[in-house]
DNA sequence: GACCCAG
């Protein structure tokens, strides 16, 4: 599960020597490959399984002979998605014959991810969906729009995601798909874009990777450029921060066994020639940080054009003030295809009308899907705010901490996770806490991203069960045992609200939030005091004045929480985002046919009303 | 203010 560089290093030093083939074609000309690009731009994903596909056993074929030859970009890995793609070029029959999944096992040393093998390597930590609660799923409420959108699937089985993924899919003790799997996977399959208000805990994850990695296996894709040091992935999933983007390498690299898809993750903070040196020896799914992208893009160490599927997680982050001029260089100044040529997928469970807006500059006639959760499960988070001073909030958590240890909810099975605003701020608080008898650690942007690691492990383990974190751990991150969040500090906004609670109350377990208010925070006061209504939670008389009052000021109005609160409703089905006379685009041509009106009423008004509180991400 | 290349 490790995907720290350190760890990858040793990855590396198991994998030479290489037995990437080169076929010795000539550096690809961009226009060659932008050619090869368009022509196969929406490879169909049909239910053609290609023969050295069917009936295969898992690891049953030998290795191919050996072929010395400098590492070659792009060049797949393991075989078993069709790589070859045109066998009449000079990679020769041979070669693709030879090229069936897993072959290289023990050449290229794919660790098995599961234990279940040969290869002896920890379980995955978390086997979210084996805690996942599936009855309390059965009634979500669930709402699409768009053209003609796919109809849901009830089982893994009435998809043919391929038999590798299936296989892997079974290891992973995924039973059956949680309800954004069971909508996004067949929008997916069918090549529709897609804006997707979805949950971590439930399977997001996975909601995007299992149509990639399927397509990518099933596709018949053009011989990628070789002999450059250039990398030229199929599919890029960008995310917010370093850690999350290991978070989802570690879960795509899961799925992907032995199926000769090739995941590399590239992220800021380590050494960038172990990065590189996974990009040269191919890569079909790169996972990145926008800016170690950017830097590879400048280096011409990768190029996007080739690329068929493009993910955004957290993807309302991604497309915030921060993040935005950064992915719409990448996306839309780079060599990347443009919408409505590759497939686009963009994921969060916060998404404001106005990040929707701007989000639909990437995507084509694309549908939108919300997955609500059920009330009951509300309860699994209870949301408590208390009126604390500045001066006064280091005693009060200390009071927590204790009447915590008192409950013995605190150690390895109760961890608490500390939200600051700076950090500095966080650096103080856990320096503070130790010499308190409280053993914590932080994670925050000044910290080396070995420290960082090292942190969320020292977290994960139990072995410092306090962590005090910026909103570098808010988004996405999936640490079980997170008993209780406390928001030292609230953030300005009520979505970072949400992420931040959300990092408890998963996978069925109860969670605790905590947030300390005082004036400073009288912005937020409306929305929080708004959000925790909706989660049917006690709101204090005193935040509700504050609520009041800020109500007529405009007060706690910012660029993200204007107009509709957590984007479990389609902005194109807002008129008033429409008035500009280009409400048209939004839709490519079409109008939902999806009856969301019907069951729009049970949204309460258009935000995700209960579920913006728990383990939905 | 936080997060996102490199050094």
């Amino acid at each position: 599960m490790r995907t720290s560089w350190a760890d990858s290093e040793e990855a590396e030093a198991a994998a030479v020597p290489s037995t990437i083939i080169n076929n010795g074609v000539v550096p690809n000309s961009g226009a060659a490959a932008a050619a090869a690009v368009s022509g196969n731009s929406r490879p169909a994903r049909s239910a053609y399984v290609p023969p050295h596909l069917r009936n295969r056993p898992p690891s049953s074929t030998p290795p191919p002979p050996a072929v010395s030859a400098p590492p070659a970009a792009n060049t797949r890995w393991g075989g078993g998605g069709g790589g070859g793609g045109r066998s009449g070029g000079s990679f020769g029959g041979a070669a693709s014959n030879t090229r069936t999944g897993g072959w290289d096992r023990g050449r290229e040393r794919e660790v098995n991810p599961f234990g279940d093998d040969v290869d002896v390597e920890p379980p995955f930590v978390q086997q979210e969906n084996s805690g996942i609660n599936f009855d309390a799923y059965e009634d979500i409420p669930v709402d699409t729009s768009g053209d003609n959108v796919p109809p849901a699937v009830n089982s893994f089985s009435e998809i043919d995601l391929g038999d590798a993924l299936n296989l892997n899919i079974r290891r992973c003790k995924y039973v059956k798909p949680t309800p954004v799997q069971r909508h996004a996977i067949p929008i997916s399959i069918a090549g529709r874009d897609l804006m997707a208000c979805a949950q971590t805990g439930s399977g997001k994850t996975a909601a995007f990777c299992f149509p990639i990695i399927s397509g990518i296996m099933k596709g018949q894709y053009a011989q990628r450029p070789r002999g450059s040091r250039t990398a030229y992935p199929l599919a890029l999933i960008l995310s917010p921060t370093r850690e999350l983007s290991c978070q989802i390498h570690d879960e795509a690299k899961k799925f992907s066994y032995q199926t000769g898809v090739r995941v590399v993750v590239a992220y800021g903070g380590a050494p960038i020639n172990q990065q590189l040196r996974d990009l040269e020896r191919g890569v079909d799914i790169l996972v990145a940080t926008p800016g170690r992208l950017v830097d590879l893009l400048e280096r011409a160490r990768i190029s996007l054009q080739m690329v068929q599927y493009l993910a955004l997680d957290e993807a309302d982050r991604m497309l915030d003030m921060g993040f935005e001029p950064q992915i719409r260089r990448i996306v839309e100044q780079m060599d990347m295809p443009p919408r409505g040529v590759r497939q686009t997928m963009l994921f969060s469970a916060t998404f404001p009308k106005e990040i929707q807006r701007l989000a639909s500059d990437f995507l084509a006639n694309y549908i939108f899907l919300a997955v609500g959760r059920v009330g009951s499960s509300t309860d699994l988070i209870v949301q408590r705010v208390e009126f604390v001073q500045e001066s006064d909030k280091r005693s009060h958590l200390m009071d927590l901490l204790h009447a915590q240890r008192e409950n013995g909810t605190h150690g390895k099975q109760a961890l608490t996770l500390v939200f600051v605003e700076t950090k500095k701020g966080a650096d103080a608080l856990e320096h503070w806490l130790c010499i308190n008898g409280f053993p914590a650690t932080s994670i925050h942007g000044d910290r080396s991203q070995q420290e960082r690691e090292h942190a969320l492990r020292l977290f994960k383990s139990g072995a410092t069960p306090i962590l005090v974190a910026t909103d570098v751990a808010a988004r996405g991150l999936d640490i079980p045992h997170v008993a209780h969040v406390v928001n030292f500090d609230l953030p300005n906004d009520i979505d970072d609200y949400v992420h931040r609670i959300g990092r408890t109350g998963r996978a069925g377990k109860t969670g605790l939030a905590t947030a300390f208010f005082n004036e400073n925070n009288s912005s937020l006061a409306r929305g929080l005091a708004e959000l925790m209504q909706e989660s049917n939670q006690e709101v204090p008389a005193w935040l509700s004045r504050y609520a009041a009052r800020s109500s007529y000021g405009g007060g706690g109005r910012n660029r993200r929480s204007g107009g509709g609160r957590f984007g479990g409703r389609d902005f194109r089905r807002d008129t008033s985002f429409n008035r500009s006379g280009g409400g048209g685009d939004y839709y490519g041509g079409g109008r939902s046919n999806s009856g969301y009106g019907a069951s729009g009423s049970s949204y309460g008004g258009g935000g995700y009303g209960a579920g913006v509180t728990s383990a939905w991400d």
